[in-house]
RNA sequence: GCCGGAGUGGCGAAAUGGUAUACGCACGGGAUUCAAAAUCCCGCGGAGAAAUCCAUGUGGGUUCGAGUCCCACCUCCGGCACCA
């Protein structure tokens, strides 16, 4: 056997063999213990540097844990390929998207075979290719027949350097999330998917997602906003001139309607659809119209500001409160946005914008809700009061407690009328217009005579045109394609033109994991009996970021599609695990996560080279807790090379012990081992245990590798040689052989040539995973601490079939002990078996 | 502002309420070597000659015993944020 570590020759021998022999390929339907790892697809960008690494390091170690522990374990991998980067490649180089996009998966294939990332490529899917988008185009038609999918003018985000619009869910700040200029509000005709009918299941489901970190459900919960409340009519009051509006009511949503009786004026927001009527020919009417235009300018700024100063104006109208009749005055707000109704009753005590609001303008404020002290009293409130308490001056509800009102006052409305309680969410309908190329274009058609029509299925997929042109500014591209914009009216025959926005992204990977099940099945999209036997997913890798947007539309597709009856199960993902990212120090010395425009990437393939796959995995892995961030150090990836060469070394140095035909072939024999042997058989068991235990529970990769190392510290304690007794070598080798089946899911193919020198058959992936042996475990003597008053002042040794009483007599004798104890009187002894025995004094 | 998470050596970090600092990195000393690299051995929180004392962001508390649990506060990170 080589002296030195050989890591380049026996990695690409080990990946070839994975390879040849067809590892990590799983039959979907004679499978009898499924497990589904599943890692997120990723962005075809042509390169992975070592930060993506870790969340297929993460996947594959776990994959490879599962297949020894005996699961048929299926990990796929695909191409989240459609999006703008490629088209924007196409505007700068003009290479289609399409060959620029096959050609980077190519090369982020090769990376990750050479990670040593084992993947079915056989169930490989990608995104943008027909084979794919059809089914996305299918899926599009079932939720559009369901009445999921439909189209609406509405004020959109409009990106002006993307040149398409958002979802609410990729504007950050009020800047794309992707370029980060400022977005625009734009009127446009735009498709949405109703996943506000979803919101309270998507919400309570959440509940039973007990694999899934709290964070990222909290982040859920917040996202969709849920609030109880009533909507309430205030009617308007008639104009004096006579003259008639077009409604004669305005509703206003309220989470705290046991306010009302303190409501002073209402504030509508400026895009409220009858604002502009309500002050048609009022003398406000033009102050009111030009502080609407302001407003809709300001929007996107408002956002960006910490706190933006309320303004407002009258409008001159005047509302009367349903509860008392009393007339308040109606205004128009920058601080109310267009939610629910687009317009709040305003209770300045008891709401702290509307409290600023209110001084500033001279609005008059009046007292609802009187705290528990009975301590408020109005002209000395510095801010509102918006707690709990009970209702005054207001009517029949007086003295009531102000939770209670809340539901005797809904109830009141409901009766007369007047209101209702409803229950708002924050979360919006999914925009999945996108006015670009590359995506999949949305299967609807529009015929002069018969309207928006669903293009039929047996003409899917509507294929993206190769004649087009890429232009940085302007319409779609698509709609300069006449090959793809005119059609034939699927219902009547007649000439008719294509939808020309395609789906945004998010579409595609909101369904992949259940294509993966089959993916090369071109009559269907969905297999539902090998999905109901595979999923949910069991383990779903990825990283935090996608806490919202994708995981919230994953789930949505899951229950809607399980509503189609294609699916038997309403959440996708059993088990999230959410990495940590990788950062390093940027030339400015400051911790940037690693990325190209801080220029601290590290590119894995230098690595690679000098160290090889093994040593990259491992420190990876050992780099810290997977889920927390991580900073890559150079030299901890030196500290991992050294582990791994300490391994190779000691088998090469003791390969006749480990191979020689001298030794007898058996399991070691606890009851004639002499003590150091009997150390370290100790020791191998309780690594697999500590290991198995942390890789079951959460993934303690950190610690599970620091275990490996210990352990190797007490093989080199033993200091086995030739002259060693056979019960010695025994135990050296079931250690060593412990250490490479231990290490085997971290650092595969020294495992995988380490396993054959150690005289197996090749293949260490299919071998068992470690069993713990109990005799091992078991200690003649136990080494305890003797505290007194908690701290530390000897060790003793106990057996460890001494009782309590015995183990108190022990620790009493000790002469340390004796000396702290003198003098003082014993109050209370406490001994924790194993671990230590406490002497409180006084 | 609201909701999460975190704060431990020079550094990355360990620790079911039970001996704080495992494991690794860096550093120092020694062995080997003509020399170096590599490797192997030893040391490595602070103060102190030692006994011993002090140390897990700060201050309190519960407990025989607290990095861990409770209360208050400080700092950092993440999410949400005029949602009525």
């Amino acid at each position: 056997m080589q002296e030195n570590y050989p890591f380049g020759d026996i990695e690409t021998k080990w990946q070839n063999f994975w390879d040849e022999n067809g590892d990590f390929k799983t039959d979907l339907a004679a499978a009898k213990n499924p497990y589904y790892c599943l890692m997120m697809f990723p962005y075809p960008s042509g390169k992975l540097h070592v930060g993506h690494g870790r969340n297929y390091i993460i996947g594959d170690a776990v994959a490879r844990y599962k297949k020894m522990q005996g699961f048929d374990v299926l990990t796929p991998m695909g191409w989240d390929s459609f999006g703008l980067p490629a088209e924007n490649a196409a505007i700068k180089t003009g290479t289609p998207p399409a060959e620029y996009t096959l050609a980077n998966i190519a090369a982020m294939k090769e990376q990750l075979r050479a990670w040593g990332c084992m993947y079915d490529w056989e169930k490989e899917v990608t995104s943008c290719l027909p084979e794919y988008y059809k089914w996305t185009q299918w899926l599009f038609l079932q939720f559009y027949k369901k009445g999921l999918a439909y189209k609406k003018n509405s004020n959109v985000n409009w990106c002006p350097s993307c040149a398409t619009v958002l979802a609410n869910e990729q504007v950050v700040d009020g800047c794309c999330e992707r370029c980060d200029s400022e977005v625009d509000q734009k009127a446009m005709d735009q498709w949405f998917f109703k996943i506000t009918d979803y919101a309270q299941r998507l919400l309570d489901d959440l509940d039973t997602l007990d694999g899934w970190p709290t964070r990222v459900k909290t982040m859920q919960k917040n996202w969709i906003g849920r609030s109880e409340g009533a909507e309430i009519d205030f009617p308007i009051v008639p104009r004096a001139d006579g003259a008639g509006d077009n409604v004669d009511k305005i509703a206003c949503y309220t989470t705290r309607v046991d306010t009302i009786y303190g409501c002073t004026y209402m504030a509508l927001a400026p895009e409220h659809p009858e604002l502009k009527n309500l002050v048609k020919g009022m003398p406000q009417e033009a102050e009111v119209l030009e502080f609407i235009k302001e407003s809709s300018k300001l929007t996107n700024l408002d956002r960006e500001a910490d706190e933006v100063e309320k303004e407002g104006r009258f409008t001159g109208r005047y509302l009367v409160n349903p509860y008392n009749g009393e007339q308040i005055e109606l205004w128009v707000g920058n601080y109310v946005l267009m939610y629910g109704t687009g317009a709040v009753m305003a209770v300045p005590a008891h709401d702290t914008r509307d409290f600023a609001f209110a001084r500033k303008y001279n609005l008059p404020i009046k007292l609802s809700i009187q705290n528990p002290e009975g301590s408020l009293v109005l002209a000395e409130m510095k801010d509102a009061y918006t707690e709990d308490g009970t209702c005054v001056d207001s009517g029949d509800f007086s003295g009531v407690d102000n939770r209670e009102a809340i539901k005797q006052m809904t109830a009141l409305a409901e009766e007369k009328g007047f209101g209702t309680g409803k229950i708002n969410f924050r979360l919006r309908d999914w925009l999945i217009s996108r006015q670009r190329y590359w995506g999949a274009p949305i299967p609807m058609v529009y015929c002069p005579s018969c309207g928006v029509v669903p293009e039929k299925e047996e003409n899917l997929p509507i294929l993206l045109p190769t004649d087009v042109e890429f232009k940085a500014e302007g319409e779609s591209p698509l709609k300069g394609s006449a090959t793809f914009m005119n059609c034939a009216c699927p219902q009547c025959g007649g000439a008719a033109t294509r939808e020309s926005d395609t789906m945004d992204t998010f579409v595609d990977s909101s369904w992949y994991f259940l294509r993966y099940l089959s993916a090369r099945d071109a009559s269907q999209a969905i297999n539902t009996e090998i999905c109901n036997k595979w999923m949910p997913v069991d383990q779903y890798i990825g990283g935090i970021e996608h806490a919202i947007l994708h995981l919230l539309y994953a789930r949505f597709f899951t229950k809607a599609i399980k509503d189609l009856g294609l699916i038997g199960f309403d959440e996708p993902f059993k088990h999230l695990f959410t990495q940590g990212m990788i950062c390093k120090k940027g030339p400015d010395g400051n911790l940037y996560k690693m990325s190209k425009s801080k220029g601290n990437v590290v590119s894995p393939e230098e690595l690679l080279k000098q160290y090889g796959a093994d040593t990259v995995r491992l420190y990876t892995l050992f780099i810290g807790p997977p889920e927390k961030e991580a900073e890559w150090q150079d030299t901890g990836v030196e500290g991992a090379s050294r582990f791994l060469k300490r391994i190779w070394r000691r088998v090469a140095e003791n390969h006749a012990i480990l191979c020689g035909a001298d030794i007898p072939v058996c399991p070691p024999d606890v009851e004639t081992m002499e003590a150091p042997e009997r150390d370290l058989y100790r020791k191998t068991n309780e690594t697999i245990q500590q290991i198995t235990r942390g890789l079951d529970g959460a993934f303690t990769f950190n610690t599970a590798i620091a275990a490996i190392m210990e352990l190797m510290n007490a093989i080199d304690a033993l200091k086995i040689s030739a002259d060693s007794s056979d019960s010695a070598k025994i135990v050296f080798r079931d250690a060593i052989v412990n250490v490479v089946l231990l290490i085997s899911p971290f650092a595969p193919h020294i495992a995988e040539e380490l396993w054959v020198e150690l005289g197996h058959a090749p293949g260490v992936m299919n071998a068992d995973w470690p069993v713990v042996n109990e005799a091992a475990l078991k200690r003649d003597e136990l080494d305890m601490a003797v505290q007194v008053n908690g701290k530390v002042r000897d060790q003793i040794k106990v057996p460890a079939s001494a009782s309590q009483t015995e183990i108190e007599a022990i620790a009493m004798a000790s002469e340390k002990i004796q000396t702290w104890l003198e003098g003082k009187t014993v109050r209370k002894v406490i001994v924790v078996p194993g671990r230590l025995v406490n002497i409180a004094v006084s």
